[in-house]
DNA sequence: GTTATGACTCCAG
DNA sequence: ACTGGAGCCATAA
């Protein structure tokens, strides 16, 4: 589950986010999963660009992110806490059809 | 086997 | 807009 995940994160575009909630339907997992995966092996995916359904990430994670976010274009919404998911969020079926491939290759 | 624990989500007040 | 509570389910202990 836990490469399933990974696999899943990297293939969000860069400029683009994803919420957990979307992540964890594509590889079969729960939105809570695909936090736990990301707090312990997270480093080495793009997890900035997850965030959750309303295109916030946490205080801590955010600080950490926007620098980030600013090279990719993504801008932080008026609230301060994230970005606005709408604008930002990924092309469900797009991401759908490039995890699918992804997670093929792990045969 | 059971229990606790989340980088979550939804819905009601 | 904020708070509380139920539901969620793979992991770790």
């Amino acid at each position: 589950m836990v490469e399933r995940v990974l696999r899943a994160v990297e293939c969000v575009p860069p400029g683009r986010v994803a919420s957990y909630g979307l992540i964890g339907a594509l590889v079969g997992a729960g939105p809570r999963q695909v936090g736990a995966v990301l707090s312990r092996y997270g480093d080495g995916v793009p997890w900035w660009r997850i965030v959750n359904a309303s295109g916030e990430l946490p205080a801590p994670l955010l600080a950490r992110a926007l620098p980030r976010w600013r090279r990719e274009g993504i801008e932080p919404a008026p609230h301060g806490r994230g970005c606005r998911y709408g604008r930002f969020a990924a092309d469900a079926e797009r991401l759908r059809s490039a995890v699918e491939a992804r997670l093929a290759e792990l045969e």
